[in-house]
DNA sequence: AGCACGCCGACT
DNA sequence: GTCGGCGTGCTC
C-alpha cells in the first residue's frame, strides 16, 4: 500500500506530492483526507503532510519510498470531493498544490485547538526522564494539542507517538446545541407563473445529475428567495446537500433566518468571524450530514457539505466573491468547479448579472431564467442631475438644488433620504497651495484622505499622521482639502437642514461588533431622517419610510482605469436606486458630471438590456472578456530593483511560452498603484483567446519562476488590476 | 523550509 | 590549489 502525501501544506513551498509507503499496522488507518506524520529531505525531520491518494503496489520502486509513521486523525479532515476541488483550484489560478489544499482543510484544524493527545493506554509505561514525566502527566489527563505544553514539548510528544505511546484526538464537543425551532411557515404571497418556471428548470437540472449554470434574472423584489427555498426542499427532500453563498454574512439577516425557519433541516452558517467553538460545531454538523445546509460569504464555498446536491450563489454579480488577496480564488469559478465534479446544477442570481454570465446565458451556453414583474413593488423614478451645469449656473455646492429641495420635502413629510458616497473620511486629497504639495502615504503610493479626527489616514494600509495644517515641504500655512467624503457630506447637510437628524454609515462607525446593525436599527425606528454611507448602505436594506435616495458623486467608479467600471457603476446605481420607495412611490437623484454615459443613463431607466448592448460592443472592440481571458502577473518586493528583475524573468518566460499560444501582452508596467504597504509592485497583463491556453500558459510560468527575491502572484481573471 | 551541489572569486 | 559565497534545485 502506497500512500500519495502533500507535504507542509501551510507554508505551501513544495508543489508536488510523495509517495510512501504505508507500514503494515497503519493500514487500516490510513485513509485520504487524513494527516499524517512523516520524515521529509535529508535531514529526515518529522513534518506533517496530508494524504491524497492512496493506492496499491505499481511499478514503484519501493525500496526508495520512506514509511509513514503515524496517522494523525481519526477521521478524514478534508473529504476526496474537496480533494479534487483543490486541485481543481490548483490548475486554474496556477497555485501551488499547498495553496489549493489550504483553502479546504477547516481553518481550526490548522489551528489545532479541537484536538487533544491522550494516552493510549492507562497503563505507567517504563520511560526514562522527562520522557517519563510528560507521559505521566498526558496519562492523567489529555493535553490540547494547541496548548503552550504541547508547542514547547513538541519533540518529546512527537517521539512518545513514534512509540506508539499517544493518541491524536477530536476532543469531546461541549454541547452547543442550538435549539431547534420549529417555525416552519408556508409561503404566502404562491408562486408566480415566472417563478414557477424556474424552478422548473432547477429541479430539472437536479434530476438529470449533470453540471450546469442557470442564471436567474430577476429585479429587486421579483421573488429570488423564494425560489431559492423552493428549490432547496426540493434538493434536501431527495437527501442531498446545498450551498447558498451570499456576498456579506452582516447585511443578509432576513434571508438566513427565512431559510433557518422555512426548511425542515438543520442550517449552518459559515464564516470567519465565528468563534472557533461556533466554527467546529458548523463544520462536524455539515461533516456527518446532520446540517444539509449552509449559507456564508467566499469561504463557504468550502465548507465540507456532505453529497452536496446544489449551488446557489446570491448576488453573483457582487465583487466580494472575488478574493483580493492571494490566492485570488473567485468563490463563483470555484462554485462551478464543484458544482462541475459533483455534476450538479448551480443557481447565479442577480438584478444586475455580471457581462459574462448574460453573455453566456443569452447565447445558450447557461440556461436563462427571468423574473420580470415586482411582487407588491413599484420601480423608483430617476432624475440624472448634470453637476456641470449646475456649476456653469451659479451652484458651487457638492449638492444640485433639485437634491436639495427634495430633501427639503422629505423632511417635512417626515419620509427618511439616503445619501450615498464611495467614499470615506472628509477629503480624499490634501494639497499645498504655496508648493503643490500633496499629502502622501509613506507606505503607499496613495494619497492621503483628511478625517474629521484630525488625522491623514491612507485607506490601504492604515497608516496615519496627526494633521498640523503646515505644509512639511515648505512651511506654508495654505494647505486645503479637496473633494469630499461621508463626513464632509455629513457635515455639510447639517448647514443646510439644522434640525435634521443624520447617521452616517462607512468603515469608520463601524469598526465595533454589532455597528452595522445598530446603525440599521436605529434608522428603521426612524431616530434619524438621513441616512449617509458608502456602499454598504447599498445592499439589501429595506425601510418603509425611505422615499428618497442621493448619489452624490456617480463618476467615483466610472472613472476607475478598469475595464468593469461602467458594469460597476451601473449595478451599484442600480442597487442604491433599489433602496427609495420599497413601498411608497420613491425618488432617486444620480448626481453626475458624465449625465450621457450609458451606464448611467440605463441606470436610471432601470434597462439592464439596453447597458448590456452597448457594454457588449466594447468588450468586442476592446479585447476584453467574454471575448479574452485575462491573467495578471503581479511581482512584490520591498525592494525596488528585486521587483523590476523578477517582472523581467516573468516577461522572458512568458515571450517563451505564449509564442505558440495567441496570446497579447501589455507591459511589464508599474501597477497603476505602484507602492502599496512599502511593497513595490510591477505588473504585466496578457489577454488570452482560448481559456486553456492562458491556464497552459499560466502553470507554466508558475513551475519556472524561481527568483527568490520578489513574490510573482499571478491573478487568473482579475477585478481589480490596482 | 532545509540542505547539497556546483560554479565562481579570494586568498592562506 | 581549496575555501566559502550564494544561486539553483530536490526532498518519496
Amino acid at each position: 500500500m502506497i500512500a500519495e502525501v502533500c507535504i507542509n501544506y501551510q507554508d505551501a513551498n513544495v508543489d508536488k506530492t510523495f509517495d510512501y509507503l504505508v507500514p503494515e499496522h497503519l493500514e487500516e488507518l490510513v485513509e485520504v483526507g487524513k494527516r499524517v506524520y512523516v520524515n521529509f529531505g535529508v535531514s529526515n525531520r518529522v513534518v506533517e503532510g496530508l494524504i491524497v491518494n492512496v493506492k496499491e503496489d505499481t511499478n514503484i520502486e519501493k525500496e526508495k519510498l520512506k514509511r509513514i509513521f503515524s496517522v494523525i486523525d481519526k477521521i478524514p479532515v478534508v473529504s476526496e470531493e474537496q480533494i479534487k476541488l483543490a486541485f481543481s483550484i490548483r490548475d486554474y489560478y496556477a497555485l501551488k498544490l499547498g495553496q489549493a489544499l489550504e483553502l479546504v482543510i477547516p481553518p481550526f484544524i490548522s489551528n489545532k485547538d479541537i484536538y487533544q493527545i491522550s494516552a493510549k493506554t492507562d497503563q505507567e509505561i517504563d520511560l526514562e526522564g522527562e520522557l517519563k514525566e510528560i507521559y505521566k502527566k498526558i496519562l492523567k489527563r489529555p493535553i490540547s494539542a494547541n496548548s503552550k505544553f504541547a508547542k514547547e514539548n513538541k519533540e518529546k510528544i512527537i517521539s512518545l507517538f513514534l512509540k506508539g505511546l499517544l493518541k491524536y484526538e477530536l476532543k469531546p464537543l461541549k454541547s452547543l446545541e442550538d435549539k431547534k425551532e420549529n417555525m416552519l411557515t408556508e409561503p404566502q404571497y404562491g408562486l408566480t407563473d415566472e417563478q414557477n418556471r424556474a424552478l422548473d428548470v432547477i429541479k430539472t437540472a437536479f434530476d438529470e445529475g449533470v453540471y450546469k449554470n442557470i442564471l436567474l434574472f430577476g429585479v429587486t423584489g421579483s421573488g429570488k428567495t423564494e425560489v431559492y427555498i423552493q428549490a432547496m426542499k426540493y434538493v434536501i427532500e431527495k437527501g442531498k446537500s446545498v450551498i447558498l453563498m451570499v456576498p456579506e454574512i452582516s447585511l443578509t439577516p432576513q434571508m438566513i433566518e427565512s431559510v433557518k425557519n422555512r426548511l425542515n433541516t438543520t442550517v449552518v452558517v459559515y464564516h470567519s468571524k465565528m468563534s472557533s467553538l461556533q466554527r467546529q460545531m458548523a463544520w462536524l454538523k455539515l461533516k456527518s450530514g446532520e446540517a444539509k445546509v449552509v449559507i456564508g460569504p467566499r469561504s463557504a464555498i468550502f465548507a465540507p457539505a456532505k453529497e452536496l446536491g446544489l449551488i446557489i450563489v446570491d448576488e453573483e454579480h457582487e465583487p466580494s466573491y472575488k478574493a483580493e488577496k492571494s490566492p485570488r480564488i473567485n468563490a463563483v469559478e470555484v462554485a462551478q468547479m464543484r458544482a462541475k465534479i459533483n455534476n450538479i446544477p448551480v443557481v447565479l442570481g442577480s438584478a444586475t448579472p455580471m457581462v459574462e454570465h448574460y453573455y453566456w446565458a443569452i447565447s445558450g451556453k447557461y440556461l436563462l431564467c427571468t423574473l420580470k414583474s415586482r411582487v407588491n413593488m413599484t420601480m423608483p423614478e430617476v432624475f440624472v442631475v448634470d453637476m456641470k451645469k449646475e456649476l456653469l449656473e451659479g451652484n458651487k455646492s457638492i449638492f444640485s438644488r433639485l437634491l436639495l429641495s427634495e430633501i427639503e420635502k422629505n423632511l417635512q413629510k417626515g419620509e427618511q433620504v439616503l445619501l450615498f458616497l464611495n467614499r470615506r473620511g472628509y477629503s480624499p486629497v490634501v494639497i499645498c497651495r504655496e508648493c503643490g504639495y500633496v499629502y502622501m502615504c509613506k507606505n503607499c503610493s496613495i494619497s492621503l484622505t483628511y478625517h474629521k479626527s484630525g488625522y491623514l489616514k491612507c485607506h490601504y494600509c492604515n497608516y496615519k499622521e496627526k494633521y498640523t495644517g503646515i505644509c512639511p515641504k515648505c512651511g506654508s500655512k495654505y494647505v486645503r482639502q479637496y473633494g469630499s467624503g461621508t463626513q464632509r457630506i455629513e457635515d455639510e447637510i447639517k448647514m443646510y437642514f439644522k434640525d435634521a437628524k443624520i447617521l452616517r454609515m462607512d468603515k469608520d462607525t463601524t469598526t465595533r461588533k454589532d455597528a452595522i446593525e445598530e446603525i440599521l436599527n436605529r434608522f428603521k425606528r426612524k431616530e434619524a431622517d438621513i441616512l449617509v454611507g458608502t456602499q454598504m448602505i447599498a445592499k439589501g436594506l429595506h425601510f418603509p419610510d425611505l422615499t428618497l435616495v442621493g448619489v452624490i458623486n456617480a463618476d467615483t467608479i466610472l472613472n476607475m482605469p478598469d475595464f468593469r467600471s461602467k458594469e460597476r457603476t451601473f449595478q451599484l446605481l442600480t442597487q442604491v436606486a433599489g433602496r427609495a420607495g420599497r413601498e411608497k412611490q420613491g425618488r432617486v437623484i444620480i448626481q453626475t458630471f458624465n449625465p450621457d454615459d450609458y451606464s448611467i443613463v440605463a441606470a436610471s431607466k432601470h434597462d439592464y438590456e439596453s447597458f448590456f448592448r452597448e457594454e457588449i460592443k466594447l468588450r468586442k472592440a476592446m479585447g476584453y472578456p467574454p471575448y479574452a481571458y485575462i491573467v495578471n502577473f503581479v511581482v512584490v518586493s520591498q525592494n525596488e530593483k528585486y521587483a523590476q528583475r523578477g517582472i523581467e524573468n516573468v516577461y522572458r518566460l512568458l515571450e517563451e511560452y505564449s509564442k505558440t499560444a495567441d496570446a497579447k501582452i501589455y507591459g511589464p508596467s508599474e501597477s497603476p498603484i505602484f507602492k502599496v504597504e512599502n511593497q513595490y509592485r510591477y505588473h504585466i497583463l496578457v489577454k488570452f483567446k482560448k481559456a486553456l491556453q492562458m491556464i497552459d500558459v499560466a502553470n507554466k510560468i508558475k513551475e519556472r519562476y524561481n527568483y527568490n527575491n520578489a513574490e510573482l502572484i499571478i491573478d487568473v481573471n482579475p477585478w481589480n488590476t490596482l
